[in-house]
RNA sequence: GGCCCGGUGGCUCAGCUGGUUAGAGCGCCGCCCUGUCACGGCGGAGGUCGUGGGUUCGAAUCCCAUCCGGGUCGCCA
């Protein structure tokens, strides 16, 4: 192995910033060999960093014998430095044209006076190259040479840059960045909290945040009116694709306003983020949905709005029929509901019943289906139990032509939405509707406060303890907790949940009527939120706010499919990071000083 | 915790209704080449099929267990 050292030489910029115009000008680029072609008396490497890539031509006549020597000992990922002259490509085949159309420099290129080799490399374990097929545990493991690719440098520069617009934003706005601890309090309402073993207070135990939330709520008391961080995150809880125990949020909170005032300068913010970035003009303002109406048209409460194919309610429709799963539906107070896939009558039975099977998957205990032929006549799984006026009645409320496929859900209500919801997202996979590059925003608003939990046999806060209920639905609060409406709302593109947030509650004698519905005593209450409930009793502004997900408006702006395409270092499906193989096992005098005695690793 | 998919030279994959020396492309190594940019030409090395066990005369291929990775449901106030 052989490295030189670069003293005595600086370089001049970076590899894709060199131009047209500075052909003649004498140059030094820094970089890595993306590729070396030795055409015998002549070598051509491509130089690479993270600005792009640019063509260095080495030629005795050029650099001398000793330098051209050691061009040709330079093989991919060798960094080396070059200094050279930047001159016009001047090829003099007849079939080809030197200039290489799809680099930014390729008009140009750096004829070589001299050489150094930086540092040399081994054969990376794959290729550092756009779109890589390569195993995502490899990837990961060699993360550093995987960051090199140009696609994941872009990711991190344009995650760099959104940061940055934030910080501008927010700022102008007059928002102050202040940092939260990430040593607090665990509560354990909530995502399972990561637990930080205290040494000086032997079992007892620091959490790291789910969120700044009660923080910034503090915040707020203390007059800073207005707040932002972008602020890491922890959940120690199961991944998925756009989901890593640690992530980053961008945070915010402000004093003195109610819903309006806080989407309101969060759409300029969007808009700003998404031209600057994207160069898309979201229209503003952006429309809005209250989740009920949400759930109604399409299954969920983010919904994705790029296409249309929305649920309709036909239980009026089929409440006399014969067919006891629509019946038995009803008569148990849920409802009967339908999607309509445009054209897609001709479906063969086999992908109909895969359908089917990805209903069951989400709870249904079936899926009824009425194709419209093009002659007009029902090709249905439920015929034989209704009468024709019936059927006829059906596809006309699901405005059924021709060459339509009619889906159905009978279920309670929340399984209606789950299925048809989701069955509606993968038609449009299916049916390729989906556009990466168009953004269609949704506020949903006036999220319910509460949902009952079957496995605690008690209500709990669908957002969080401290959100506000919907004033009109405060006498709600007793006779019917579960049809209270909250001063809540997410932020959803492209059914993706992008943020969310609410006016928090500044009045005591609510909070504690919250805390009551809640099943929580008042000791209880004290014990978890009690500084929080303290500094209420000394002026608290009201205050509402909103968190972002920044890795997924990252992840959609660059059109990943997973946020681990824009987290540097992120941790696989079993949260461990396979680059440091984090976790680990730690010393047991490290344990000691904990006073952590035994560690089980049996299961059960 | 459940379900689904994958693990075969350095990489990506084929082979997998069990049967002679496990294939391909790329990469890698050597030699040649003055306009290449998916460079080209000639030659070459390299895998026992994630791991363990079983069935069988015989296993990459079938069975069981297990490890690793991905997706998803549960979970994620």
């Amino acid at each position: 192995m052989m490295s030189e050292s670069m003293t005595g030489l600086k370089r001049s910029c970076r590899c894709a910033e060199v131009t047209e115009a500075q052909v003649g000008q004498e140059l030094t680029l820094m970089g890595w060999v993306q590729k070396s072609r030795n055409k015998g008396g002549l070598i051509f490497t491509d130089l690479r960093d993270r600005s792009g890539i640019i063509q260095i031509i080495f030629e005795e006549k050029d650099c001398g014998s000793e330098c051209f020597a050691k061009a040709e000992r330079i093989k991919s990922e060798f960094t080396i430095a070059v200094t050279g002259t930047v001159a016009l490509r001047s090829g003099t085949s007849e079939v080809n044209s030197a200039v290489n159309e799809s680099l930014k420099t390729g008009t140009i290129e750096v004829r070589a006076t001299s050489l150094r080799i930086l540092s040399e490399s081994e054969v990376p374990p794959f290729p550092v190259e756009e779109n890589s097929k390569t195993r995502e545990d490899l990837r990961l493991k060699y993360r550093y040479l995987d960051l090199r690719r140009p696609d994941l440098q872009r990711n991190i520069m344009t995650r760099s840059r959104v940061t940055t617009l934030v910080r501008q934003f927010m700022s102008e706005e007059g928002f102050l960045e202040i940092e939260t601890p990430t040593l607090i309090k665990s509560t354990p309402e909530g995502a399972r909290d990561y637990l930080v073993p205290s040494r000086v207070h032997p079992g007892s135990f620091y959490a790291l945040p789910q969120s700044p939330q009660l923080l910034k709520q503090l915040l707020m008391c203390s007059g800073f009116d207005r707040y932002f961080q972008i602020a890491r995150c922890y959940r120690d809880e199961d991944l998925r694709a756009d989901r890593q125990p640690e992530f980053t949020q961008i945070d915010m909170e402000m004093s003195f306003v109610d819903v309006e005032d806080v989407l309101e300068v969060n759409e300029r913010l969007l808009k700003k983020l998404f031209k600057e970035i994207c160069d898309f003009d979201i229209e503003l303002p952006i429309r809005r949905m209250t989740w009920q109406e949400a759930m109604d048209r399409y299954g969920s409460d983010k919904p994705d709005l790029r296409f249309g194919m929305e649920l309709k309610n036909v239980s009026d429709v089929v409440k006399g029929c014969e067919f006891a799963v629509f019946q038995n539906a009803l008569s148990s107070g849920g409802s009967v509901r339908g999607i309509n896939a445009r054209g897609q009558a001709g479906m063969p039975r086999k992908k109909i019943d895969a359908l089917v099977e990805y209903a069951k998957g989400f709870g249904a205990k079936g899926l009824a289906y009425l194709a419209v032929q093009e002659d007009g006549s029902y090709k249905c799984s439920f015929s034989k139990f209704m009468k024709d006026e019936e059927l006829k009645a059906l596809v006309a409320a699901m405005d059924g032509e021709p060459g339509d496929l009619l889906l159905f859900a009978a279920d309670k209500n929340s399984v209606v939405y789950d299925v048809l919801g989701n069955l509606r997202l993968e038609l449009a996979r299916k049916l390729e509707l989906l556009r990466k590059d168009d953004f269609q925003f949704l506020w949903v608003t006036e999220f319910p406060l509460l949902e009952y939990s079957e496995e605690e046999g008690r209500f709990v806060a669908k957002h969080h303890p401290f959100t506000m209920p919907m004033e009109e639905d405060l006498s709600l609060l007793d006779t019917a907790p579960g049809a209270v409406r909250a001063k809540a709302y997410d932020i959803v593109l492209n059914g993706t949940e992008l943020g969310g947030g609410s006016v928090r509650i500044h009045q005591s004698d609510i909070q504690e009527k919250m805390f009551q519905v809640l099943g929580f005593t008042e000791e209880r209450a004290k014990e978890q939120f009690g500084f929080l409930l303290d500094a209420f009793q000394y002026g608290v502004p009201p205050h509402a706010g909103l968190a972002y997900g920044l890795d997924r408006v990252v992840m959609l702006m660059v059109g990943a499919d997973s946020i681990r395409d824009v987290i540097a270092f992120p941790k696989v499906k079993d949260a461990s990071c396979m680059l440091m193989e984090a976790p680990a096992e730690v010393e047991k005098r490290q344990l000691d000083e904990l006073g952590i005695a035994v560690v089980d690793h049996t299961e059960e």
